[in-house]
Order: C-alpha cells, then structure tokens, then sequence
DNA sequence: CCTGGGATACTCGTATACGAGAATCCACAT
DNA sequence: ATGTGGATTCTCGTATACGAGTATCCCAGG
C-alpha cells in the first residue's frame, strides 16, 4: 500500500521513487518478466545511481506485493500464478465493490464526467502501456467520494500489483472492447445513482476479467 | 502489508526487521505516541546501530501505514484521529468478513482449538502489552483457512495499524471481558461451521470495539 | 567417471562519509 | 519593538567502502 494517502502531498520527488517507478512500470510492461533476478549492482549500474536508492525502491515494491525479497538471496519479481491472480481480482472485488457502495450516493456530476472523459482516452489511446493506467484512472475516479483515503490506497496498489497480468491480455480486441462496453454499463449505472447495481455490475466486470485472464496467462507469467 | 505470505518462510532475521519489529512494538505499546518525529540519528544512536538498517526499518513501517515519510522532514509516527480509526476498522470488517465467510467451512478441529487455546491464554495473560498479539492470533487461527495468503496479509497489517488504539483500552476491564465474550460467541458460532452467523457476530464484534475506540480515543492520540 | 572438499567469486547487509535542502535563530535596521 | 535578512545548524538523501554469508566451480581422490 504505497502512500494511503497520497495524491495531494507535494512530495520532493526522491531518486529512490524514480526508480521504483521505473522499475513498477517495466516489470508492468512485461520487460521484467516474474521471476526476473534484481541484482542491486545491475540495477544501480543501469540507471546511473548507487545501490542505496535501488535498495530503498526495492523495499517499496516489496510493500506493493511486485517483487519479493530474501535477505541473502536478493529480490525478485514476484511470482503470479493462476491462484494467486484469482487471489488478487477476489481481494480487488471486495474493496472495489465495498467502496463504490460508498462513493456512489456522493458522486458529483465532476467525477463522473472525468470518468466518462477517461474512457474515451481509453478508446483514442493507440499505446498499449497506457491503458493500465487509465483503466486505474477510471475505476478511482468511481470511488474517489468513499471517503476512504486507506480504501483507495489499497485499492491503487493491487492495480499495480495486477497490471502486468491485464496488460498482456490488451493486445486481445476483444478483451478491449468487452471491457470498455462494461466500463460503460457500470459508469451509467453509477450515473442512475444506483448504487447496488453498480456493485453487482462491477462485481460480474472484475470476475469475467479475471476468469479471462487466469485462463489466458495460466502459463505465460513464467514457472519456476 | 508486510511480507504478504510470511509466517512460514525462514528469513536470516536481519537488523533492520529487528528494528522494525522493535519500533512497531513501541508504537503499538503507546511509549511512542502519534506524531512523535523519527529522528534517523537518534534512532541509529539509541540501538547501536548505523543509520542504514534504520531506514530501511522505517521505510518498511511506512508501507504499513504506521509511520508517514516526508522526504526533507522526516518521519513520524502517523497520526491517527477517529476518523482513520474508523476507517481502519470497517477494513477489517470488509476483509476480516470474507476471510471468515470463506474459512469456516473448511476450518478443520486443529485451528478451532488453537483458537481457544489462545482465548484461555488471553484470560490467564496478566501482561497487557501481550494482548495485542494474543489477538490477532486468535482472528488469524480463524482465517487460516480462507486459502488467500494474501488475504491475510492485509488483515496482519491492518491489525498491526490499529494495535496501539485498541491496547490504551485494555487496562479498562469492562473492554476486555466484554470482548472476550464476543470471541468466545464468535469461536463457538464458528464450530457450529455456520459460516453466515459468524460473519454476522464478527462484524458486530468489530463494529462495537470500533465505537468504543473512537469515542474513547478520540483525544488521546494526540494533535498537532 | 563420479564424488567430495576447498577455495573463489558473488551478492547482500551494514558502516562511514559527504553534499543539499530546509528550518531556526540572531543581529541589525527601520 | 518588530520585521527582515543572512548565516548557522540540523536532518535527510546519496555515494562509497567494508565485512559476512552463501553458492559455485574446479581439482583431487576414490
């Protein structure tokens, strides 16, 4: 959970959050496949700084639930199998839900806007590393009136820690457009104010995208 | 969310686990009160160690939400009113309801006695510092089976977060035997293997300590 | 040819050292 | 007396250096 509570903090940005977003998004991306090794020297060495902010970003990802680390073994990028993706879209579908129920009754009109606004980006949006992004963009905006600063923290950190696994599926049409028509319903229930529907819509979203998935990347995030 | 799946792994214990255990503890037990600032060197001097396990111990702290991490100012122990009270609380709920819902029925007669067990534990415990963790030992025996280690992970945490608000509580007497009650239903409803009653009574047991803690606590972890 | 032991190399954890930025405090001028 | 400016101090972030543990690889012996 990185930053309950971040989003309005002015941060200094710090060498050791740099690299922690890098490497957040390369192994997002796909560059860095599950199971990769870490050396702290490479990683220091590549991107031109010591070994103590790559320690430091190491450490924050661990938090996140991306990479594993073991004290004399170094770190890796976690691993993610079938189950444990069944794990993570279980967990997502619980807080998701729990915090629509309690953003929808105090939804304004600008949230919704900026949600309907995401998803035609998403529709325009040519690159494919930028739709794990707004897919985010799209789901926080939903639930930004929870009241749950913790709530959205967790939230935002297991799309992170999903990202990879949903990315390698983008390139699928299908699996865009599906996705997109459901982001859809679920945006016009919530505009209804109906907030259990919403959950039910929301809740069937998360479970076809994760049965697709732990179909499609039974294999792919790499075995040990 | 610290190590989303330890509990089982022999990690080589290294210094800077030890100081965030060590710091964890101190916060939970109130001797570091909210908002205290984390100064690197004095922490460094007060152990006998360098300043690099220190940070890393509090960087692992920050991403369980005890300590907030300001780059130029510091750390400190995060704050805590009654709304995070709250929120903390209804977290526990929402993930503590789904571990139960999905554990119970394949609780086998080993963890329900070592349930128990620790209730008795509890009651013959004269030390209340030990309370805290007796616990979070005696939900997490419940949950053990719900087959989410993730799942229990963020409950750890989350129970780690809110240990030293429930602790300033325990020298009140009433707190105690009332929660004791409120386990002993909840262990009793779980034999039964009814998963929906047990839910039902953990959520009453969560709701009703979160209202004494808030009204109680309101002031007592300190304003800026 | 296979196995066991020892030395080497590698990686992490920890310590020390240095530079930058911010907050504080004191002096001086108005 | 009060406000402003500057210098000092304090703290953190980062770099470099050292020590310990572990895995690996090679060579000798069976």
């Amino acid at each position: 959970m990185r930053g309950l509570g971040d989003g309005l903090m002015q941060k200094p940005l710090t060498v050791a959050e740099q690299v922690a977003n890098v490497l957040r998004e390369s192994i997002a991306e796909g560059s860095l496949a599950a199971g990769t090794p870490l050396r702290q020297d490479d990683l220091a060495e590549r991107f031109g700084f010591s070994r103590m902010p790559v320690r430091d970003a190491l450490r924050q990802l661990e938090g996140e639930g991306i990479v594993s680390i073991h004290p004399t073994e170094g770190a890796r990028v976690a691993r993610m199998d079938a189950a444990e993706i069944r794990e993570i879209f279980a967990v997502r579908a619980l807080l998701e839900g729990e915090a629509l129920r309690l953003s929808v009754p105090k939804l304004g009109n600008e949230e919704l806007d900026e949600a309907g606004y995401v998803l035609n980006q998403i529709d325009a949006e040519p690159n494919v590393g930028r739709w794990g992004s707004l897919n985010r963009a799209f789901h926080l905006a939903l639930y930004s009136a929870c009241g749950s600063a913790r709530l959205l923290g967790l939230i935002e950190a297991h799309h992170n820690a999903a990202d990879r696994n949903v990315r390698v599926l983008l390139s699928n049409v299908n699996y865009r457009s599906r996705s997109q028509a459901e982001h859809r319903d679920l945006l016009t229930t919530c505009r209804h104010r109906d907030a259990e529907a919403a959950v039910r819509v929301l809740r069937k979203h998360l479970s076809d995208r994760m049965e697709t998935l732990a179909k499609a990347g039974d294999g792919l995030a790499g075995k040990s």
